[in-house]
DNA sequence: TAGATTGTTAATCGATTAACAATC
DNA sequence: TAGATTGTTAATCGATTAACAATC
């Protein structure tokens, strides 16, 4: 399914397109042009065109797309239905909230367990029903359970020092919540998210209004 | 001391340039050229030059640039020193995350209220020793204090619901960790963090290796 | 068939990298 | 001064938009 080399831009619009098409099937909508889908998400109805493309043709002249079928597909390319294995490391606030949000499940991501250096202080704690475990029990687990992604919710020394293990225990991906910038093997994959650098950019773009915002409160009506 | 339009790409590079001006202050370093920049950030000694030339000349020939003066520039440019206020918006997992992060305050966001539809459920709790308050009491706390910014942590829905009473307050300046798309007027701004999205991300680059990854683990020394 | 809308190529725009003269 | 490194212009690359023929 996957062709030559998709841009990056168009990746990352991906799942905001799975998400918008979501939210039209559950209105019962069965099928969309890229006009239709270019007016609610902000982006021309050429781009959107031009994304879906790259995956070959989902839509059909005179028509459109078929809801249903782009949301699948969409699904597919972003490998929603593989079935992710996820373990969160650092049971903060982020680290639980990251449990908790039941949602990820059903878009394939599992938890499946939860560590910190002190478990102590987290008997009892619902987190999405798993107990958190403690940090030394963390190599034997990797070992047994093979999961494919980490969480990484702890504070940036913590997350530097536990890197090396999770790579050693075969995790893929690191889902990176501290402030560092990890460094890893080729064929480990890191998603930061960096939460005061989005607090940051929000500050600036606060002081300094441009003519397109990246949302911005325009919109056309048909 | 802005120019004309600084492209986005530049702006959101901003906060990284601070995050680690601010390491190699700690670290006591007191000059840097681009070249070393470059080396440990994830970018060409080009494109950090040019970067910051959109702002003026930091540097000086011959010599790089000066670290402290560097990240003090940088610091105003993303208006760290104008000391924003702001509300949380759902005292949930991720908003008593947010609530709680220190860190923010050091870099001129300061936390003066939390709101929840259920305020009781939170009695007692320490959010960095900000109470939660009732969501009937946010209007009225929004004309007086005037908060530039509302972080939203609440589930789609409500974060609809809330969000013009943030606006008819005054609020100029909406992070949004909800799952909306929100729509404002022009004189206020959107920041989107949507979690789900960013691990959708992560899902598909896992299954689709690249030459170059956002973070890769090459790194050449000197 | 006529109308609608895609798929796709070409044109434009913006961002990154390369190169080098200016200058500390 | 000679060496280093910026500031800045030019060249390249990538992403977005426009346009339209293909086709349902």
């Amino acid at each position: 399914m996957e062709e030559k080399e998709i841009p990056k831009a168009v990746i990352s619009r991906l799942p905001k397109y799975y998400r918008y098409l979501g939210i039209l099937m559950d209105e019962g909508v069965e099928r969309v042009s890229s006009a239709d889908l270019s007016r609610h998400m902000h982006a021309t109805a050429s781009q959107i065109r031009q994304d879906l493309n790259h995956f070959g043709g989902f839509g059909q002249q005179g028509y459109g797309y078929n809801v249903k079928y782009l949301y699948e597909s969409i699904g597919k390319i972003l490998g929603l239905d593989r079935g992710y294995t996820m373990i969160i490391v650092g049971a903060g606030r982020i680290g639980m909230a990251v449990a908790s949000y039941t949602r990820f499940e059903k878009r394939g991501f599992k938890v499946i367990g939860i560590f910190d250096r002190r478990p102590e202080n987290h008997r009892g704690e619902n987190a999405g029903g798993i107990e958190v475990r403690g940090m030394d029990e963390l190599p034997a687990f990797l070992r047994q359970n093979k999961p494919d992604i980490a969480a990484l919710t702890m504070p940036s020394e913590g997350a530097a020092m536990v890197t090396p293990i999770l790579i050693e225990g075969g995790v893929k991906g690191i889902w990176n919540f501290s402030h560092m910038d990890l460094e890893v093997p080729e064929d480990v994959t890191i998603q930061d998210v960096h939460l005061s650098e989005s607090l940051m950019e929000l500050g600036y773009r606060m002081n300094h209004p441009s003519g397109g915002q990246k949302t911005s409160g325009r919109r056309q009506e048909s």
